[in-house]
Formats: structure tokens, C-alpha cells, sequence
DNA sequence: ACGATGATGAAC
DNA sequence: TTCATCATCGTA
């Protein structure tokens, strides 16, 4: 029989492109009222160390940015276009700044319908993802074959030149 | 194609 | 304190 195995510090504490890819197929479970929904994770985006451009940890240490650059397992939620929020986990170790950005689960495509559909705010930001804060990931078992994974480059991100915003960080699973 | 909408980081 | 920018989305 299978089980619903919660991940823990010890599967995001791997390099950031690692996590991003192997999230593909996990799922996300959020606790709403009383009961618990648990989504597909279908698409990912990696940002990954302080050279990275496009990661809001290339402006160093800042407050918005400190928590990427903690422990791996918290999440990290911040506002863009003062509407939408973007939901990520921080990934590998404490000082190196990483996190992968939950773009879209099963049924939800983009980043800020995530957070709409699941009612993921700044309430979040900081948290460690756990059965205990309502918001956590799980590996239920669901196979995912290398030929369904897309790897392209990341959304949303030319500000961040040429070669950061070519690198291929954002894996895709191609849903049935 | 474009406006909404407000926090953030950097400049002054 | 002001200013440009923004890991997007809905409407047109």
C-alpha cells in the first residue's frame, strides 16, 4: 500500500534545479477550513544563487529577499504587480540564496492563480511548510517519466539580460 | 495591447 | 521622500 509521504528539509535541501524538476508530479496540500486539498504540481520556475539575476536575492540580503536565503522547507511569499502573490519554497542550504516558484498545479495555471485559488497571502511568507502551518508538499506516489518534463526558460523575466533570462529553469509537466 | 495596483529597493 | 520597477492577470 502507498503512502502520503510529507517532504521535509531534507528534499529541499538539494540544489535548487534539482528540487525544481523533481517537484513535478508532488503535490501541494492546503489546509482550507476543515478539510485538506491536495494539487498536482504541473509547473516550476528555479532561482537559483546570488549571481542569478532574475532572483530577487541578486540585490544581496534584503529584507524582501532574506528568507531565501534560510533554512530550505519555508516558504517564501512575496506581492508582485501589487496584486499577485507568488508562492516559492527555499531550497539548498542556509546562506545560499534559493527558492523554486509554484507556477501552476493541476486545473490552475500561473503563479498568481495558485495563490488565489489555494488563499496563499503574506500570512505565509516565512513559514515552514508543514502539516502545522496548512501548507505543505507531498510525494503520493504519482510516476513522472523523464519525456513528459519540458524544461524552457523562465517567465517574466527580461529584465534580468540575456544569458539569465535564457538559462532553461522553468520545467513543465505535461498534464494528461 | 494595455491598465490595474502597491510593495520594494535604490537614489537623492 | 520620491521614483521606477515588477517572477502577472483580466479585459479588449
Amino acid at each position: 500500500m502507498r503512502s502520503n509521504k510529507v517532504l521535509t528539509n531534507k528534499f529541499f535541501d538539494r540544489p535548487t534545479l534539482t528540487v525544481a524538476e523533481s517537484m513535478l508530479g508532488k503535490y501541494l496540500v492546503r489546509r482550507q477550513g476543515r478539510t485538506n486539498r491536495a494539487y498536482m504540481i504541473t509547473e516550476v520556475e528555479a532561482y537559483d544563487g546570488p549571481k542569478d539575476k532574475a532572483s530577487h536575492a541578486s540585490h544581496g540580503r534584503t529584507p524582501r529577499a532574506e528568507i531565501m536565503f534560510g533554512e530550505p522547507g519555508r516558504l517564501f511569499v512575496y506581492l508582485t504587480y501589487g496584486m499577485h502573490w507568488m508562492l516559492n519554497v527555499v531550497t539548498g542550504p542556509e546562506d545560499y540564496p534559493a527558492a523554486v516558484l509554484i507556477r501552476g498545479v493541476k486545473g490552475i495555471s500561473g503563479p498568481g492563480r495558485v495563490s488565489r485559488g489555494l488563499h496563499v497571502d503574506k500570512a505565509l511568507n516565512g513559514v515552514k511548510a508543514s502539516i502545522h502551518s496548512g501548507l505543505w508538499f507531498e510525494d503520493r506516489g504519482h510516476p513522472v517519466s523523464k519525456s513528459k518534463i519540458k524544461r524552457t526558460p523562465r517567465m517574466g523575466v527580461g529584465y534580468a539580460g540575456k544569458y539569465w533570462a535564457g538559462r532553461k529553469y522553468r520545467f513543465v509537466l505535461a498534464e494528461e
